[in-house]
DNA sequence: TTAAAAATTTAGACAAGTCTAAAAATATAT
DNA sequence: ATATATTTTTAGACTTGTCTAAATTTTTAA
């Protein structure tokens, strides 16, 4: 049985993992974690102890199978259970990432297989992420992020990155929702921001933002 | 804050206070807690110096008015996802209460109030308990132990007071269920226990089980 | 009222997870 | 190739909650 803090480090590993195509390094999940480097490293100590990921010291990590299994139970979990509080419960999709990351370390396998039959088994959470089915099958969702697309191009916002509530509340404000259109006006070059267009007019995002936003085209 | 140990001493003392009218021993809480009275003492000291608990050494415990309250949003909380597990994703009675043990302890006021909502401001838990409201006001069931009833007194099963998987499924077995007509044929005095008609049948319980059974009568 | 028994608290240790500071290994740059 | 910078690990300390064993207080009972 794991603690939520080894499941925390499992799942962030995973999401680093989905990001960068190497190793993940210590510095890079203690950022994530918003811990320190040496905390991390005695983690990892640890968690290849119990051989859920590969480790050599001082060479960076990646999950093992064993590892990623777990991995995917967490996030199906988080994802269900945004899906039940916005669905079910009517909270907001920039409500929910908190709250499910405290429901995510609830252990009941059969609890999660009947939330999942319950809400009708979703394919993707409240921020178009795609949601593992029960054997740990994820559907990776083939959209492109919006700093890789030219003047002219358009498509329909299917993915943010980034759940916070922060982020969100940017999007609300600027009325962009999962769904919406979106087409590139113009670029500069300078800051890599990007003027786009969007059912409410026309805004300019930073590159910070555009980094979070991701479009499925046709 | 509160850490879900904090939550549980507390919710812990509320139980006993409901059960004996005098101060709460470490012992006691001990037994309840399965842990040792050294490890007690050490918490209360703690939760004294939070104001939680009115406590002097060696003289037991009582929960603050503050106490009081978060002992009663962790019951709220406790019933009313046992409600949700039961109604909405069709779990049994007697798998819910270790799930519950968990899911208690998500920090959320927003999460409560709309799960409470959702579920149509139920008034009591599957296990027959009372569901304290928002404001913390709870309805003391006015039922009445078996063992207090007399031969050829009858009443409906209204609350369990065990609701570990264990006791429910000796009462899944007997095919009793809440709301069920209970009524005494036999009072043993050697051992106190009770010869029952039910609705399929006449069964012998024990006195163990039979302090376990609140029914209400006309 | 005093001695024995029971209950409670304290002392000291341990495990998990975190931190700072220092040491060791690796990467970078001249 | 070697010095410097960066990254990672280790050492030692701290916190929370637990335990056993010992000390203290309260209760019970002679
Ligand atoms: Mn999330
Ligand atoms: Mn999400
Ligand atoms: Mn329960
Ligand atoms: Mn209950």
């Amino acid at each position: 049985m794991l603690s939520p803090t080894e499941e925390n480090y499992l799942k962030t590993i995973y999401a680093l993992q989905l990001e960068v195509d190497k190793d993940i390094s210590t510095n890079f999940i203690a950022s994530k974690l918003h811990t320190k480097a040496s905390s991390v490293s005695d983690m990892l100590k640890k968690l290849g102890n119990k051989k859920l990921i590969i480790y050599k010291k001082y060479q960076g990590v990646k999950l093992s199978d064993k590892g990623n299994k777990i991995a995917l139970k967490i996030v199906r979990k988080h994802r269900l259970w945004e899906c039940f509080l916005v669905k079910e419960l009517n909270f907001k999709w920039d409500e929910v990432h908190e709250i499910a990351e405290q429901l995510e370390h609830v252990k009941s396998d059969d609890l999660v297989d009947k939330l999942d039959n319950f809400l009708g088994r979703p394919k993707f959470d409240p921020h178009g992420d795609p949601i593992p089915d029960k054997y740990g099958n994820i559907v990776e969702n083939n959209t492109v992020n919006i700093l890789g697309m030219q003047i002219g191009e358009e498509g329909k916002l299917d993915c943010v990155k980034d759940s916070s509530e922060v982020f969100l509340r940017y999007l609300n404000n600027k009325n962009l929702a999962l769904g919406d259109n979106i087409k590139v006006v113009e670029i500069e070059p300078f800051d890599n921001s990007i003027r786009i267009k969007t059912k409410s007019g026309s805004i300019t995002i930073s590159k910070h933002v555009a980094e979070n936003l991701y479009l499925k085209t046709n």
